[in-house]
DNA sequence: AGCACGCCGACT
DNA sequence: GTCGGCGTGCTC
């Protein structure tokens, strides 16, 4: 019997801290890992808390006070899910409170505390088994499923290109899980994809224990959801990256579709978690399997696959649906004969056959907003955001000027550096494109889909249905339109500018350019008709855009691999990546300038100097943002535990000024 | 996060 | 002389 409990309180700001508290005799037969707590806190102040372990000793010189109450009995999680959690608050270096709050629905952080199992109506009932037809895989699906069935290891890649089929291969792994009575999670990287995929599932198995969990999920559905897995009343759990963190029992599959999408990794706030990778935790600790698919997988996915056997290829469209033929436009070579639009007259005209034969198009491109800049033309100065070090982008809907950072928003710009109100806009962003193309193809249908037209609640979804049922002939838009979007009557996908997606100064930008187009072009051709693709590019002789023309990921995959191991980038290493900022630049430098010195020191000291490399300090690509200024290190890690247990080790013992601050971001998805 | 302690300006 | 400004620091 522990004599005292240690309390995970849920106020912010404390750390990785939990604290001890007595165990009056009264409770000591009921008290679990998991149970929220009351406990007294400061002079007067009662607390809630959570369970996070036992113990019989306490440190010097704290004396502890005894816990209150239990205010539920029945544990909010388990022990192995605290373990899951602080797995991820170790590797993704932050602390655990942070953890809990982005694992568990907020509602268990409300001030009321009272009131835990509140009976909750059932949404209203999803329809049931449409139809119940047989679905029978092609020789190659039922091929990779039994291979993939029969492998022994914990995680496995289907690479297999677009339009192959790899959902059926889901589905019939779902059915097996099932069988065998155990529950499945299949994360998709965004909402709309999660909601598609749900529909899918539910005309094939029936909407019986089936959820969904993403972050447009209310909090009240998310804590019915969750008090549903706890009962083990979910078979299948559909989400995007968070629901990692559901709280599953019996989990015996997890699948990754779209594999490579970065939207699993979380950029934004702590935890910057990949749920990849706690997924991967996850998994070990349920035994589960994990099955992630993709046509143009992560490399370091890709090349982790070849190394365990454990990879598998579908090499041919469903229903023998052809690739569709890519072909490149020379931009320079329009403009030398006279063609300065933004349109070459090879995709003008094709789009122009296509509609006529009652077919749909896809325009991609890759920029929001109307412009990509603005400037004087008195003295060529380009507008920028005064708190973001990134150009101002014209928006025509709204007439105005708009950081895509930090969302400052100008009417009636004027130079900062002369005054002069002379500006003009260059560069291609979505809204241009749409303006243009409504008057070159005059009469025929065009819509706009970008993150800018989610303004009103359904113009997305809406736009979308319009599309598919044919009353938009041509659909322009930025990256959203390349993934999962299934009409078997698009057969033109053409890509304005194909550059755009290969010049971020970014160790990842080919891969996610290829990845890009190569998604994108799989839009074309899905029904009976074979389809086509153009890329325009002012340079055609890029190599990855050649590779993204052959559609060919091994091929890719090889060059990229190349590039990774000579210049020491995942996966020949992993990447620990930390940010310095302050509103004074001399600070940020200075500071950042300070811990590479002593970082470097101290892996010098270690001799493990040849194993993790450390570059920099260098100004940030965006060297500035909402008025921080950013100055970064980059960590090449190629000890994996020890080295990273390394790195973190050290950062731990930094302790900076109140106006400098320090991010950490490990395995991040852009070093910008 | 709260809530204390703490050390400097205008009031009965 | 005291009431109160919110800067910093601690809470088992």
């Amino acid at each position: 019997m522990y004599k005292y409990a240690l309390v995970l309180t849920d106020v912010a700001k404390l750390g990785t801290k939990t604290f001890s508290y007595l165990i009056p005799d009264s409770m000591r037969s009921d008290i679990k890992i998991g149970q929220p707590v009351s406990v007294p806190f400061g002079p007067k102040r009662k607390i809630k808390g959570y369970i996070a372990g036992f113990s019989n000793y306490l440190e010097e010189g704290i004396k502890a006070k005894y816990i209150d109450e239990i205010l539920d009995t029945e544990p909010l999680f388990t022990l192995e899910y605290l373990k899951l959690l602080e797995w991820v608050a170790n590797y993704y270096f932050c602390d655990l409170p942070t953890v809990l709050k982005t694992a568990l629905p907020q509602k268990f952080f409300e001030k009321n505390v009272k009131n835990y199992r509140k009976p909750r109506k059932e949404n209203a009932a999803l329809q049931k088994n449409e139809e119940n037809k047989e679905h029978k895989l092609s020789p190659e699906q039922q091929k990779v499923y039994e291979e993939i069935k029969h492998v022994n290891a914990p995680n496995s890649l289907l690479y297999g290109i677009t339009g192959s089929g790899k959902t059926e291969i889901y589905f019939k792994l779902i059915e097996d899980t099932i069988k065998e009575g155990k529950n499945v999670l299949f994360m998709a990287p965004e909402i709309a994809l999660v909601s598609q995929l749900t529909m899918r599932t539910i005309k094939r198995f029936g909407a019986d224990k089936v959820a969904i969990w993403h972050s447009s999920i209310s909090e009240a559905e998310k804590y019915s959801v969750w008090q549903k897995l706890r009962q083990n009343e979910i078979k299948i759990l559909f989400g995007a990256r968070s629901a990692v963190f559901a709280p599953i029992k019996n989990l015996g599959l997890i699948i990754i579709d779209e594999e490579h999408d970065t939207s699993y990794k979380q950029t934004m706030p702590n935890p910057r978690y990949c749920a990849k990778h706690v997924a991967k935790e996850l998994a070990k600790l349920h035994g589960a399997k994990i099955i992630s698919g993709s046509a143009t997988p992560d490399v370091e996915s890709f090349w982790e696959a070849q190394n365990t056997n454990s990879l598998f290829e579908l090499k041919n469209r469903y229903n023998n649906a052809q690739l569709p033929d890519v072909s490149i436009v020379d931009m320079k070579s329009e403009r030398i004969d006279g063609n300065l639009g933004i349109f070459s007259r090879t995709l003008i005209n094709r789009t122009k056959e296509t509609i006529e034969r009652g077919e749909q198009v896809i325009f991609l491109i890759n920029r929001r907003g109307f412009s990509t800049y603005t400037q004087c033309m008195e003295c060529a100065q380009v507008l920028e955001c005064k708190k973001c070090a990134i150009p101002l982008i014209y928006h025509s809907q709204t007439n105005s000027w708009r950081c895509h950072y930090c969302g400052y928003e100008v009417k009636h710009p004027k130079c900062e550096n002369c005054g002069s109100e002379e500006l003009e806009n260059f560069g291609t962003g979505s809204q241009r494109v749409e303006e243009i193309a409504k008057k070159i193809f005059e009469g025929m249908s065009v819509a706009r889909l970008d993150s800018d037209s989610l303004n009103k609640k359904n113009e997305h979804i809406e736009i979308l249905q319009k599309f598919q049922n044919g009353g938009i002939n041509i659909l322009i838009g930025t990256q959203m339109i390349a993934k999962g979007l299934d009409n078997p009557n698009v057969t033109l996908v053409g890509v304005i500018n194909a550059d755009l997606s290969f010049n971020l100064p970014d160790y990842r930008s080919s891969e996610r350019g290829f990845s890009l187009l190569t998604q994108v072009a799989g839009r074309s051709g899905r029904g009976g008709h074979k389809g086509k693709v153009i890329f325009q590019t002012y340079n055609p002789q890029n190599l990855f855009l050649q590779k993204a023309k052959e559609q060919d990921y091994i091929s890719f995959f090889e060059k990229e691999k190349e590039l990774r191991q000579e210049y020491d980038y995942p996966p020949y290493s992993k990447i620990i990546r930390i940010i310095i900022s302050s509103k004074e630049e001399f600070k940020a430098e200075h500071a950042c300038l300070e811990i590479t010195t002593h970082l470097e020191n101290y892996i010098k000291k270690l001799s493990l100097d040849e194993r993790i490399i450390v570059l920099g300090p260098t100004p940030c690509v965006i060297g500035k943002i909402r008025g921080e200024w950013r100055y970064n290190i980059l960590i090449k890690n190629k000890l994996e535990q020890k080295g990273h247990d390394t790195v973190l080790g050290f950062l731990r013992k930094i302790i900076l000024p109140n106006d400098i601050k320090m991010i950490t971001d490990v395995d991040p998805s852009d070093i910008l």
